[in-house]
DNA sequence: CTGTTAGCGCCTTCAA
DNA sequence: TTGAAGGCGCTAACAG
């Protein structure tokens, strides 16, 4: 019994009666353009079809001098929670650009970061995705000059670089926008703001609603700042509100912040979004399984990620170097005096 | 000025002096066994170090017949909130035994999968890893067929191929024990179960509680079912609790439904763990986000996907077919009388 | 319109 | 111990 081996273009052209040349300039679609006999043609696809025949990816990129091969090097992308459809938008437009990503976890890791690249450009990748899980300042290892590089939620302090971010700052007026619906029951406070850091998104956010709530003649209240996870907001909030203050509207700068300051207006008797408005940052599937539900900002994850790749694989000559994505809004039931759209809790 | 083309491994055996041959002996690592000269060697070396040579992946491919690529295509792995850490596992043990893992998500759709399929048997993968983000039955499709194939997260009804999943019913067991230790005080109660699905690892788990809690005498309350989401288990618990029942220790068989557990105590004014105690499944963040953190038996993600990869490049002649992985327990304060390992919160 | 031919970069058998 | 040569499967001049 012969060993079935994967057949060649060799072995088509031969089965159907043609040469190889012929057989390659059909299988490419190029038939037409070869003027090649509609029935040579007929013959070869179907030889083709019935040896199931597959092009050799290696031979065509050895020939090509291209791997049809992107990187896609993080700090936490995959691992995180939220951002891992950033990984799905670049896969699938990668895939529909007929290329594979390769994906790399830094962990936050320089050392771990350079290796990482260095098996990028061992594998002879066509370009590499740089991207962060947080919105933030980066700076790019000097392995990557010279390399086709988008930058996916990030900005370089040093280079300009095809970039893709969402639109954080029309996203804060967004979500400003949002609460003014319900305005007129007292102040509007923005929770999470905090006094240093690399992720320039708060900013942004921060601003963008400070400006549509001013150019609302809205004047908001003290800040509640705190790092941006559950327990801090918790008990920024909870303290906040044992000071004695009485919000109408708490701006939450990310899901988790708001869940925990869900957590602190339980803990006082006070109901969302009766008592108290609550809007908030992401749209991850945290803000949908709040009680009730969180009407959130959320993070176009899955669009930046394949917008990264097109831009990567089809640079646009006269584009903008950096892309802002629009943050669509995930509507819950938090907000006082919006309309629901979907059926109710 | 010369365009700078990657070099080759014959300009670096011309910048030494020697032959492609000897060049690449040396630089596979063979010069020893082919007594190869040590000043030849360091020759080459630094030549090929000064030049930045590296290999040809498609050439070697090409020559190998072996793309060092494997496939891992999954229902929802990349995109869900949980099982992205199966994919960082899996890219990491690939990169320790030089492959690349190609991520390819089907969500579900036969259509998607079998173009998915396509894509990888086109693209000469060396293997594929089969992953689902619940753990449930599949079967699967016919073009994988003859393919090098590990199930990863999921059962084949039909054929015996190496499986990797986590020890749910051992879970189960580890769970009771977390519960035993405050027992004494009330009912231990169930939730979570379902009347039908293709997700085993429901089964497992409650079975494991049973024959724990059975070997230790205690004899469970009345289960609580409901569907594995946060607000179908705020319903169920909320109802429970309405109907009068004042269980002791409730074990949630997932952190969503432990999230839905919380909001439900909380809302009939009982406090976790002073009046019920609570343990959990999964191992996710959320079980971290809850107040107090819940303890929850871990679904050991990474290591489910380094081991499937390993398990595919390296398959064990005489392993067993499937393989289970223990889950840990990732401790929280939601268990009475239990000792808190870190701070307090 | 189709066939012949020459590599892409690498590994490896065979000679020297 | 090193060199020459062939070929992995494919594409694309270049002839016919």
């Amino acid at each position: 019994m012969k060993t079935k081996t994967k057949p060649t273009l060799g072995d088509v052209a031969r089965a159907a009666g043609v040469s190889q040349t012929t057989a390659s300039y059909i299988l490419n679609d190029r038939a037409e353009q070869m003027r090649i006999a509609a029935d040579t043609e007929e013959r070869v696809r179907r030889a083709a079809a019935e040896l199931r025949y597959r092009p050799n990816p290696s031979a065509r990129s050895l020939r090509l001098a291209s791997t049809r091969t992107i990187g896609l090097v993080s700090d936490l992308v995959a691992g995180g929670q939220f951002a891992s459809q950033m990984l799905v938008g670049a896969t699938t437009a990668a895939r529909e650009l007929d290329h594979i990503v390769v994906i790399g976890e830094s962990q936050g890791d320089p050392k771990l970061e350079r290796l990482l690249i260095e098996e990028l450009l061992d594998r002879h990748v066509d370009g590499i995705v740089w991207a962060t899980v947080v919105t933030s300042y980066v700076t790019l290892p000097k392995a990557l000059r010279g390399q086709r590089v988008v930058l996916l939620n990030c900005l370089d302090r040093n280079q300009q670089l095809p970039t893709v971010v969402p639109d954080e700052y029309e996203g804060g007026r967004t979500a400003a926008r949002l609460v003014l619906a319900g305005e007129g029951r007292g102040r509007v406070h923005v929770v999470g703001e905090r006094p240093t850091g690399g992720a320039f998104g708060a900013w942004l956010r921060r601003d963008g609603i400070r400006d549509e709530l001013r150019s609302a003649g809205v004047r908001p209240g003290t800040p509640i700042p705190c790092a941006w996870a559950v327990q801090p907001a918790f008990e920024a909030v909870d303290a906040f509100l044992r000071g004695g203050a009485r919000p109408a509207t708490l701006i939450c700068l990310n899901d988790r912040i708001a869940m925990g300051t869900y957590q602190a207006l339980a803990e006082h008797g006070l109901t969302v979004p009766d008592d108290v408005s609550v809007v908030s940052f992401d749209g991850s599937e945290l803000a949908t399984w709040l009680r009730p539900e969180a009407t959130s900002v959320a993070l176009p994850y899955a669009q930046l990620g394949a917008r990264a790749v097109e831009l990567l694989l089809n640079p646009e000559p006269g584009g903008p170097d950096v892309t802002r994505l629009p943050m669509p809004v995930s509507t819950g039931a938090s907000l006082w005096g919006a309309t629901r759209g979907g059926a109710g809790v």
